[in-house]
DNA sequence: TGACATAGGTAGATTATCTACATATAATTG
DNA sequence: CAATTATATGTAGATAATCTACCTATGTCA
């Protein structure tokens, strides 16, 4: 399907930090959980993922950490910080109030998204 | 309330060409329609609605007429094509699309938006 | 008269995402 | 064994939607 994502920007923050709430995870896990959670709705470019990634440390909402795999393989890991949980909270009302808003102008009802 | 319209960007076309559905408007009736349908959480600045309806009709998406209120005051009245209201089914059905994604990967339930 | 609402508009900045490229190792397949 | 694909991380520059900031002009109200 792939609704073409610019069109729909803004929200991948959002989707990044509610899979690291679950777990850590690194970048490649990310894009691959992502496109099989949302049915390949979302397919994010290494060059949105890292970039974001790399912004959201230096703001301290996640942190990194290296481990590898049983091969070789070194996995950068991101984890949540509170900070990171916050803004979590933060863009969840956000989607909310915005899909709200929506809902009011495309059908004059009222919004079900997620609480 | 007014979260940042730049974080969801990408739906004012869908927003507007639902309007015009409706009836017929002008540019700055589209800007204060929208804010009272969404409780404020859009409101169109005139740097992005002009340029917009200015591309929408360049494209064939909609159609301009002008018309005098009571007053002396002209206004460019926009109006749905038959094209317009095919590009609206499609946006809104990609809307879906994108909102079905969002409801699964932040709670692997359903989305509700309209149908 | 001065302020504010109505009405339309443009130029340039910002920013999220994309495309395209670069690097490297592991696993699979011919 | 060689070639290809999957895994894994990354950067540089392009694209595009919206914003800020500005401009013009008329009508209305204090």
């Amino acid at each position: 399907m792939a609704t073409d994502n610019k069109l729909f920007s803004g929200n991948t923050t959002m989707l990044v930090l509610k899979l690291l709430e679950a777990e850590d995870m690194y970048g490649y896990q990310i894009i691959e959980e992502l496109a099989k959670k949302s049915d390949d709705v979302f397919r994010l470019k290494t060059g949105t993922l890292y970039p974001l990634l790399h912004g959201l440390e230096n703001d301290g909402i996640v942190t990194s950490y290296d481990e590898h795999a049983d091969n070789q393989r070194v996995r950068k890991y991101y984890k949540l910080t509170s900070q990171g949980k916050n803004l979590l909270k933060k863009k969840q009302s956000e989607w909310k109030n915005y899909t709200d808003a929506v809902s009011r102008v495309m059908d004059g009802g009222v919004s079900h998204a997620f609480a």
